[in-house]
DNA sequence: CAATAGATCATCT
DNA sequence: GATGATCTATTGC
């Protein structure tokens, strides 16, 4: 279950990969939703977003951090440093590497197939709090990263 | 504890 | 040629 997401807006939003109009990178976030796009970071890891705008306006959600409910053991094969469940998905890095996203699924359609999540707890209520988005330099204090409140499995 | 450093390379200027 | 939507290990109080 996803407890972490940062939004990244388009043109007016300094820290998105959008702001400076399409590029061969970011040219999926421009696309339909529900797509995702996934990208390369630090010589070293990468991070998936999903699509969340109308074709011709950039935007996506940024997935930073999940609560491992299935798979766990598979998890735990990809990331062999990982000593407790928490380490295993608690940031946009790791996650990647925990569920064996690459590149090779950037601008698949992810509401079809096999990357459709769902929540096992069966509807168990939770809030959801806002607050400033991480390791970034430019609006960094916009309040688009999204937690649910209380969870163990966010980063820090 | 908190702060800093290093790894490592695709992407954009 | 610099930078970055990160992470881990190491250093310094």
């Amino acid at each position: 279950m996803i407890v972490e997401t940062e939004a990244y807006l388009g043109l007016k939003d300094a820290a998105s990969h959008a702001y400076c109009g399409v590029t061969a990178r970011n040219k999926v976030m421009f696309g339909p939703p529900g797509f995702a796009y996934v990208y390369f970071i630090y010589g070293m890891y990468e991070c998936v977003n999903v699509v969340a705008e109308r074709e011709g306006s950039a935007g996506a959600v940024l997935i930073r951090a999940l609560e491992p409910l299935l798979g766990v053991e598979l998890m735990q094969i990809r990331r062999p440093g990982a000593k407790r469940l928490r380490d295993l998905a608690s940031g946009p890095g790791k996650l990647t590497l925990a569920l064996g996203i690459t590149r090779a699924l950037n601008g698949v359609d992810v509401t079809k197939g096999s990357l459709v999540v769902r929540d096992r707890r069966g509807g168990e209520a939770f809030e959801i709090t806002a607050g400033p988005r991480i390791g970034i330099t430019k609006c960094a204090d916009w309040p688009l990263r999204f937690t649910i409140k209380g969870s163990e499995f966010v980063s820090r």
